[in-house]
DNA sequence: CAGTTAGTGTAATACCGTTACATCTGTGCG
DNA sequence: CGCACAGATGTAACGGTATTACACTAACTG
């Protein structure tokens, strides 16, 4: 693989629904084959996380859960569910933001590359071999033994140019 | 240049006091060069921040102040010297720990690349043409005009492996 | 020396995330 | 069936991070 990235998805218009839905669909069937559970809470946390391209804050997802459920949701309900998340890989949290995104292709394991729009604020992950060789030669440079990274880069994307 | 790192001084022992005074030397020389004004507090904060190599979280910072100005310090105080010391270049913010650390080159305009060991603590700053080579491409190639980057390497430093 | 701007002090508040403990739900097994 | 266990959820309280708003002071400018 070269360059993989959903940036025509997220700073362009698109039948976003459709996003969406693959998206869930996806997470249901990465989380039966492994053997883990995607219960109505963290599901429902993961399609609300996936109602756009723009970093969810938690907070948000506590009131929006909550008028969902039609009732008060406390903050670890939401925490819980945004840990499982992260840990099987659905969805990234963007610590410049602190703000959750939907990870557009969870099968394959990645280092985290965000393009992040200050002008619509829409987020587009990447993964890029030869990004990823860039940062491991730099720190082998430096004697650096790298366990992972997180690369956000900020800027205008191609629509809002 | 091609790589500009203070890896070794950062992950390793030294006379830091040395360290400390050389950044707060420049502080000042590139304060005045600049027309912008070092303040007591400003220089207290940033003095602080270069105590050691590792990143300190501003309510740290605050405590610190406080006991070194023998009265209680708000957060304000704090985050306004931090402002004013992101502005000039003089530390940077590392988002993933909400915690700051002194600059080594604040001369050099540069992009931000951090090298955070997790068995020390210890973060070292990059600078990397060939990096911020390689990001560009992969940001072009998306068509995607980048204003600024972050990228934080963790693992362990040569020290700790 | 008066007007203006930059910097500081203080209180209150908002936002982000965790701990601790009780309760419930489903599953496997004697 | 009923028990034990592990996973998941509900709830209250709290801790860490950052901002707003307003009053006041110090330092430049004319």
């Amino acid at each position: 693989m070269a360059l993989i990235t959903n940036t025509r998805a997220a700073h362009r218009a698109h039948d976003h629904e459709r996003c969406r839905n693959a998206a869930l669909a996806q997470a249901r069937g990465l989380c039966a084959g492994r053997g883990v559970r995607l219960t109505p809470s963290r599901a429902a946390v993961l399609g609300l996380i996936w109602r756009s391209h723009h970093p969810v804050g938690a907070y948000a997802l506590i009131d929006q859960l909550g008028a969902q459920l039609g009732h008060r949701v406390l903050p670890p309900t939401v925490y819980r569910a945004l840990d499982f998340l992260l840990a099987q890989g659905l969805i990234h949290r963007i610590p410049s933001r602190n703000a959750f995104i939907g990870c557009p292709f969870p099968e394959v394991p990645h280092h985290n590359l965000f393009l992040l729009c200050r002008s619509c604020g829409g987020v587009a992950e990447c993964s890029a071999d030869q990004l990823d060789q860039a940062i491991a030669a730099t720190a082998a440079r430096a004697g650096f033994a790298v366990s992972a990274h997180n690369l956000e880069i900020e800027g205008l994307c191609r629509q809002c140019q």
